[in-house]
DNA sequence: TGATAAAGGGTAAGCGCTTTCCTTGTTACA
DNA sequence: TGTAACAAGGAAAGCGCTTACCCTTTATCA
């Protein structure tokens, strides 16, 4: 059997609260005792039991994490950085592909209650407000990433997206381009709603049009981006440059361009969003708009460790910028 | 406060015993009684304390998965289909990148011991013999997936490397080639090594000859691929075509080549490993052997919970068969 | 009609920790 | 020398469940 507390007491002739002083470093404790315990738990290859600590009062020190698909490589990068940062702090994660499905994400929700997690952090879409908020009034602390609810008084990191179009749409025209194409996903996510905004400002401000056909939506798959490439590709007055909302969408745009027989950058220009490991391996490498992932992984941790440990309760919006990333996709207008 | 079992009990007029009976289907409880208990439940939004019932004597529910890094695209497809299998049989996935190193091994091996996790799934590289044993002794359940060390007495499932070694090989001697160039990783990897020598095997029945030189060792990143597939083709007889052990070096491979001015596949046919997402996303598509990911998951976690349900504790080694995917990389040489 | 069993439900002892007082022996200091 | 203060450690209640028994009813049937 697994050794218990008692055995380790027992055996150093010592009472439990003891021992657990010594795990814990609570109360005064000799040394010459604390060595006696941890040369005998050594020995027994003892680990006190989280479930049994939990139980008594303490945390869980498990973080539950819910994320669209971690087969996408943004969320898996998004999970690599919230894991590495929570493990730093001592926290394991748990993690819950939803696959934005309403029905997944509630039974996750609820697997993570009886759990006991200590928080959730959320990166999910659809996320029913109801279900959100009802952690919160279990007094749970949730926090957000990449996504943004302003009903809910919940702590939140999140990138710039107007900023990210803006920067795009920029870099663009400061190239010369001037007929710019947008392919785009759901235009009922907030974030792809807000990166097209930036980037028609942008445009706004340089005294260019964009005209409304000049907007594809695509579902989020490469196939879709190519489809939509394509008929932004076979208009009258085809676009010298697009922009893709994600590196996803931006691929399946270079296949399109690849296969009409134009040269991506030579003949059109490619700019993604994200920054995945996708937009360095591809080919050529993908200009596109970082977000700052490993910093945003990091801040949600932070924020929702500082509610766990009650630090704080004060509930925090950070915006991080995100940031242009030139590599080989983009280039002048060939005149 | 959260509601306790202790609350139901009482606004139901009933004791503990019966709520838990309900609430685990045990024992006979009328329906009338199941009835109010789900009733006041619900209204109380009662959720039964996993970490009571797990110290109570029951599982916790939760699997621990040690994995290098979840951006590689393989291991994110992993643990995805790891956590699928792992949620419908109703188990908690928490992620540990190990980086391969072994002190985060062991740090995580610790943390998920004191967690009490039903089982570990292991797809880590290095694992200490010892840690793994230990665990063992600890009668944890330990599982490999992609990984085998015949040492452990441990239920393993994993890909036949020779064979798609074999396979891949095959093909490019059907389509007609005759100096092929390998870039692997390390050939301390198990795996690469059996993927090699499967190639071999198959150049040698072939009456073909594999030059040491022709044999390239690279890190695992697509730089290392693309330095190592430079080197063949510097060679005074470069290949024709080149298999690459894993997708992320294909990438690599393919860069080198167009860097050359080669076209892949006109004049240089490229073969890749693994079939993860990257393949259909490279331009062109990767031709690649592929590894039946998902089913490894599933098996994996079925194995893993017929020990922690002790259905059985005989150990099986199940041997998945990985398969030709023809994409664009590769076709007959150039005449 | 009396014995018996099944249905429905209760009692209470843990599970392995934490933590709030306590107790006791030392030390420091006026 | 008396006492306050501290260091070292112990006793025991309690965290929220599960479960092995046990106790009533009520139905069953020879």
């Amino acid at each position: 059997m697994k050794p218990t507390i008692y055995d380790i007491a027992r055996l150093a002739g010592v009472s439990t609260a003891t021992v657990s002083k010594v795990f814990n470093n609570r109360g005064s404790i000799s040394d010459k005792t604390k060595k006696r315990i941890m040369a005998i738990s050594e020995e027994l290859n003892y680990q006190p039991s989280g479930v049994a600590s939990a139980l008594a009062g303490k945390k869980t020190f498990t973080i539950g994490l819910l994320i669209p698909d971690v087969m996408n490589p943004f969320f898996a990068e998004m999970t690599r950085h919230v894991e590495d940062r929570a493990h730093e702090l001592g926290f394991n994660l748990v993690i819950c592909n939803t696959d934005n499905n309403q029905q997944k994400e509630l039974k996750y929700i609820q697997l993570l209650r009886q759990k006991r997690v200590d928080g959730i952090v959320a990166a999910t879409g659809v996320s029913d407000e109801k279900l959100l908020k009802e952690l919160i009034k279990d007094e749970i602390p949730v926090a957000l990433i990449s996504r943004d609810m302003s009903v809910l008084s919940a702590s939140t990191v999140l990138v710039d997206d107007f900023a990210g179009g803006h920067a795009a749409a920029s870099y663009l025209i400061a190239l010369g381009h001037r007929r710019i194409g947008i392919v785009t996903e759901s235009l009922d996510i907030i974030s792809s709603r807000d990166r097209v905004r930036g980037f028609q400002d942008a445009m706004d401000n340089a005294g260019l049009t964009l005209a409304g056909d000049q907007v594809k939506v695509s579902d989020f798959s490469p196939e879709g981006g190519s489809r939509a490439a394509c008929e932004l590709l076979d208009s009258t007055h085809p676009p010298t440059a697009i922009f893709a909302c994600n590196d996803i969408l931006a691929i399946g745009v270079m296949h399109a361009a690849r296969q009409k027989g134009l040269s991506v950058p030579l003949q059109l220009s490619v700019i993604g969003f994200d920054n995945t490991l996708l937009a360095a391996l591809s080919d050529p490498p993908l200009t596109t708009i970082a977000q700052p992932i490993q910093a945003m992984g990091q801040q949600v941790v932070d924020l929702i460790t500082r509610e766990i440990n009650e630090i704080t309760s004060i509930k925090q919006r950070i915006v991080l910028l995100p940031e242009l990333v030139i590599r080989g996709s983009a280039q002048e207008p060939a005149t």
